[in-house]
DNA sequence: TAGATAATTAAGCGAATGTCTAAATTAAAA
DNA sequence: TTTTAATTTAGACATTCGCTTAATTATCTA
């Protein structure tokens, strides 16, 4: 839990979960997106694994890596209680009989 | 967007706001519920009302504090992204007709 | 096998965070 | 008006965080 939310308090990693909503991507592609050291991407990508915001997947010499579910699931179900207390819209949908 | 995710990155602020569910309560009766400091409640009060996800009501020498929805539904807005990426199951409905 | 490439791990450092105690502010009560 | 109570503000200090460079691990290719 406190993992999950540190994870998402920086802005760098929360810019790294947006960019990977375009699909999965590579250790170094996404370096590449920031002006940042590698190294630094690497520690940011670690802190999201751990919290189970994303998945990495060893390719050879390369390390893909995608949004995961589990993480995502958990902050919704903490975040249920308060959208509940405020009745946030619901998806509004077409009956046709 | 930053002051929003750095308040509920920290377990005693999120608990206060899972105790602000309850209703609105004054800094006092919030501080009481910690093993902590008034002072160290106060300024957590603070920060999460900086992050608009509480809001501070004056009355007489005391001060109420609720929970504010304009803060949550920045929050909720940056999650709809992920939640329609993974398509989280919507509330289900039944249909008489 | 040797060299190059992708990525992580390690070590170090300044800035930010969370906590405390003490002091200040504000409002109610005696 | 003096005192008490509720709360915040200020200052200090240890811990955590995010970044960098240097070193290490693992894989591919010539």
């Amino acid at each position: 839990m406190d993992t999950k939310f540190k994870a998402i308090n920086d802005p760098t990693r929360r810019e790294i979960l947006q960019f990977l909503v375009n699909g999965p991507q590579n250790a170094g592609q996404i370096a590449s997106q920031f002006d940042m050291s590698k190294p630094s991407i690497s520690h940011h990508l670690d802190l999201l694994k751990q919290a189970k915001l994303i998945q990495a997947d060893k390719k050879g010499q390369f390390i893909e890596y995608k949004l995961d579910k589990t993480g995502f699931e958990v902050i919704h179900a903490w975040f249920k209680t308060f959208s509940t207390y405020f009745e946030f819209p619901k998806p509004k949908i077409r009956i046709e009989i």
